[in-house]
DNA sequence: TATTGTTATACTCTATAACTATA
DNA sequence: TATAGTTATAGAGTATAACAATA
């Protein structure tokens, strides 16, 4: 086991030397979401979760159906309707009939829901600042800024969470 | 339908400028694996193939268990097995009895394994090329560097492919 | 006819547990 | 007893297709 563990780190050394950005960013990304998933979970939900209420969150004032939603997020209107199904039995969500077309469904947070998002939000700020500790603040504006550059703006294929 | 993607653009430009980096880092990547992937599909492997074939072109002089590969690149010994038996079957990696330990088995690259994976680290490296096109080089060695930095190096808690 | 949302279904990825063959 | 690897299996996450209600 010992063994095994020595050559595992040997070869992931090789890896980050490699610049790969597609493996690198992947480490990454899931380095931060393994630690923000954690916390999340502690509260009685996901990242995923916390993801489709801060959608909701950032837009009270304008309401979007499920397939906007779904849209932005990066996943299938099924996908959605999955997610919301799990918020909605945790009280955290509601349906609302949307006035202007009898086919869609808008869903907003309940007040249970804004309460868990805004904490949540908060406590995962904190482990998203303790993730990126090795880098400066300065450092940090870069990196979000240098990703803010590469990612494709046009339509998604496939799932993005 | 017009209107659900107008939805979606604004919702992605507000998670852009929120600067969740765990948000920013899961798109990046999603965007480049998904370019990445369809380039490795065209040539009969996928992405995560080609990274289990650059583990192991790595490492020609010194053979590592499937244990500690599939400790390196983040995976299960179980995952392991399922990635190996489709490479094998594609006749492009053979497991080989380590004389060492015969329980222990040294999955190693046939020669058109070895070919494939070189072929396709240069169309693979391309791609890449291609999605950080918005960064001059200076900017894609300033983002390896601080991705680098914020991996943990650690051990890995579930799986990273 | 086209679209929103749901359900049923299937496929992939993942890990746990039970097993074997070694150590 | 413990470890390397396989198999069986079960749980997520995802998407396609068929459907109901509405546009």
């Amino acid at each position: 086991m010992e063994d095994s563990v020595k050559a595992a780190e040997e070869i992931t050394q090789q890896c980050l030397q490699h610049s790969d950005v597609n493996w690198l960013l992947n480490r990454a990304a899931h380095g931060l979401r393994e630690a923000m998933d954690a916390e999340a979970n502690a509260h009685g939900t996901s990242i995923r979760g916390q993801i489709v209420l801060s959608a909701l969150a950032q837009n009270l004032g304008r309401p979007y159906s499920q397939l906007a939603l779904g849209h932005a997020l990066g996943v299938d209107k099924t996908t959605m309707t999955a997610l919301l199904d799990k918020l909605e039995r945790s009280g955290l969500v509601v349906r609302t009939p949307d006035p202007h077309d009898r086919r869609a469904r808008i869903p907003v947070l309940t007040e249970a829901g804004r309460e868990l998002q805004a904490k949540l939000y908060v406590q995962l700020k904190a482990v998203e600042e303790h993730s990126l500790a090795p880098l400066s603040p300065d450092e940090r504006e870069v990196l979000r800024s240098l990703l803010r550059r590469i990612i494709p703006m046009q339509h998604i294929e496939g799932s993005c969470m």
